[in-house]
DNA sequence: CTCTCCCTT
């Protein structure tokens, strides 16, 4: 029998209440793919079952057997030996190969570090915290994290003088080596998770690499260097490492069949529903199901579609649990993905990409894989941040199908021909490729060294790099774009872990003597909006937040919400929750603003407020955002001053539909049209006393006559 | 009159 339903779809964008069920069927047909089922080794590679690390002890065997029982854990002396033989050396390792809680545990106890530590970074927080706890556990003689195994993450350092393993976050390591460019602490470094090209992996790359050779031309203590990495694409790495030695480990994955569709399916929402319902006629109950999709609107329409079409008393099937899962999430609702669901139950899961690598969910035995994803790119000539849905990279695709293949043998369906898979991109574009490099540029003058002439493994851009000193220069952090040394403005900027525009701000907070209202609004701004806005609610938020709502813009009002939020104390929860306030996000915006004062208090800067004199705190605003301002037109346009680009006031804003003649915005965001987010009023006057360099170059066209 | 993928100091 065929499928018996076909789903009509509204274009890209599918209209919940336009969706039709079709009694007539055209199932989506795949092609089974030829050749093996990964480019890379996929085999069960031991006959008895062994319970992974994520199944924990459901075959009851003691911590210490279940290390014995993991791939490595043969590999043990010959690894030892080749890590002591060498200075850097690649470690490819499959999932489920134990090289991360392992290696750095078998080069403890064959004390290679000597009186050195042991880092091992991560890309995530979760992951350093997590494996530090595991590896910890393993360690036993009664020892808790913080003894010989710790973990140091922002907010949270959990290590002890006796610490000899460190777990931390890549962009932690990065920050030590602020202030000591040779890592001097260290005598092994673990870079882990190296496939993954985050930005601060690559630029860690060029400074373990230097701290390398630097410590060795002076005779101090040598450093080991290990990259650890699912790459298949060893060459590109080894050479970067002067063509260091590469070693691989096989994993402990299954096989997992591959479809494509045998026509190409543009709008590949509607083709999710109809593979979810012909492998849900198909499968047993309890086979559980992952659907790779683009964004949160997305995935709430085709839960809900599923969720209305599984109820139909003529689709066949068990009864479906529909799971949700992207980061804007409340942590509570992304937790119900990890409940175990009763035997004769379907649990279906759709996702972002936050599934491929951020979050392991267990018992998965089919993806459908949409073949898009939605990322963020920066147009260095235009400042411009684009958020697009495009294709993924071969590369994604294999993560993704792999996510069915954890525990047991597992099927990947493909929503994209054969063709269409040869044509994508074979790996991911490094961040560091696609990405504003102010910051980074900033951190490595810290370390005297011009990212012109940094050693990338990847190099971005040469106008990424060229804007990114213009925008240091503009903020005072160097003299000239040619430097390689940092001003004593720019110094003090590297000490906070911020966009160098809003560290400026707040080093020119005490001038306008606002600093703690200050303090308050980059937190704000440097953390995920704190703002709910469920649209079917619109009317009440509205109404609700009225009392907050600032005519000098939204960064006031945002102040004016936190002001009252530090105020009510104990009931804290249910205050968010009647205001619309997301929680976690203000909590969060909370320790960064601790954090935040603690560096001001020890950079010397005094904690002044301005009362309710705003003024101030939007002429502080404008030190670090002076590029950022737009300026109303007779056509009732605004126009950037810095680009000339039209744009208009976002609607989420509180000025949306005001015409401020002189508006500062935080971002400029294109989706339907170039939209300025998070603004507030300034005057023209204020402008030349900013940055009167700038504004020498950047004419303001009196607009005011009409 | 719209909505933001994922991370991190």
């Amino acid at each position: 029998m065929d499928s018996k339903y076909s789903l009509i779809g509204n274009g890209n964008k599918l209209n919940i209440s336009q969706f039709k069920i079709k009694p007539k069927p055209t199932p989506i047909l795949f092609n089974r793919r030829n050749g093996p089922s990964s480019p890379k080794k996929v085999k069960l590679n031991d006959s008895e079952s062994k319970p992974s690390l994520a199944n924990g002890n459901k075959f009851k065997i003691s911590i210490q057997e279940q290390r014995t029982k993991l791939p490595v854990y043969d590999k043990k002396n010959k690894l030892l030996d080749l890590i002591k033989r060498h200075n850097t050396l690649i470690i490819l390792g499959e999932t489920g190969s134990g090289k991360t809680t392992q290696i750095p545990q078998y080069i403890n106890s064959a004390r290679l570090q000597n009186n050195g530590k042991i880092a091992i970074t991560q890309p995530r927080r979760v992951a350093a915290v997590s494996i530090a706890t595991r590896v910890a556990q393993e360690f036993g003689n009664g020892q808790t994290v913080g003894d010989t195994v710790g973990y140091t993450v922002r907010f949270e350092d959990v290590t002890s003088k006796r610490t000899k393993i460190k777990y931390l976050t890549d962009g932690m390591l990065l920050r030590e080596a602020m202030f000591d460019n040779l890592l001097m602490e260290y005598t092994v470094i673990i870079l882990d998770e190296a496939h993954e090209r985050t930005i601060n992996t690559d630029v860690l790359f060029g400074i373990v690499k230097n701290a390398q050779k630097v410590r060795e031309s002076r005779n101090l203590e040598p450093l080991k260097i290990i990259i650890m990495s699912a790459t298949m694409d060893v060459d590109h790495f080894s050479k970067y490492f002067n063509n260091c030695q590469a070693v691989y480990l096989e994993g402990r994955t299954y096989p997992v069949n591959v479809f494509y569709t045998v026509k190409p399916h543009d709008d590949y929402q509607t083709a999710s529903v109809a593979t979810f319902f012909k492998i849900h006629r198909e499968a047993p109950a309890n086979h559980d199901v992952l659907i790779f999709l683009t964004g949160q609107e997305e995935i709430e329409a085709v839960a809900h579609q599923i969720r209305v079409l599984s109820k139909d008393p003529e689709v066949e099937g068990p009864p479906v649990r529909v799971c949700t899962l992207y980061a804007a999430q409340p942590s509570s609702q992304q937790m119900t993905v990890f409940n175990p669901s009763p035997q004769n139950l379907r649990k279906v899961i759709i996702s972002t990409n936050i599934a491929e690598t951020s979050v392991t969910i267990t018992g998965i035995k089919y993806i459908i894989d949409s073949g898009m994803v939605k990322a963020r790119t920066y147009h260095p000539a235009t400042g411009l941040e684009l958020l697009k849905v495009q294709r993924i990279s071969q590369e994604q695709a294999w993560q993704r199908t792999g996510r069915a293949g954890r525990d047991s043998e597992g099927t990947c369906y493909r929503l994209y021909t054969r063709s269409q898979f040869e044509m994508m991109q074979k790996s991911t574009i490094p961040e560091i490729q696609r990405a504003n490099l102010t910051s980074v540029a900033l951190q490595l003058l810290a370390l005297d060294i011009h990212a012109l002439y940094f050693d990338f493994m990847d190099k971005p851009p040469e106008d990424a790099i060229t804007t990114a000193f213009e925008q240091l220069k503009l903020l005072g952090a160097i003299d000239n774009v040619e430097s390689s040394s940092l001003t004593s403005l720019g110094e003090q900027m590297v000490k906070f872990p911020l966009d160098p525009r809003f560290s400026k701000i707040l080093l020119s907070a005490s001038n306008f003597g606002c600093l703690v209202e200050v303090l308050t609004i980059v937190s704000l701004l440097s953390v995920e909006s704190i703002l709910l806005s469920p649209p079917n609610k619109r009317e009440q938020v509205q109404m609700i937040r009225q009392k907050f709502f600032s005519a000098y813009g939204d960064h006031i009002t945002l102040l004016n919400i936190y002001r009252e939020f530090s105020n009510v104390g104990q009931n804290c929860r249910s205050w968010c929750h009647e205001h619309y306030i997301n929680m976690r996000n203000i909590l969060q915006a909370r320790e960064v603003r601790s954090q935040l004062e603690e560096i001001c208090t020890r950079a010397g800067l005094t904690l002044s407020s301005c009362g309710s004199q705003m003024e101030q705190v939007r002429r502080c605003l404008l030190t670090g955002l002076f590029m950022n301002v737009a300026e109303l037109h007779r056509d009732r346009q605004y126009i950037t001053l810095d680009k000339r680009q039209v744009v208009s006031i976002h609607p989420s804003s509180v000025l949306h539909g005001q015409q401020p003649h002189f508006v500062l915005f935080t971002e400029v965001v294109q989706t339907t049209k170039r939209y300025l987010r998070l603004l507030s009023t300034v005057e023209g006057e204020w402008l030349q006393e900013a940055a009167p360099d700038y504004f020498r170059t950047h004419s303001i066209k009196c607009a005011r006559e009409s």
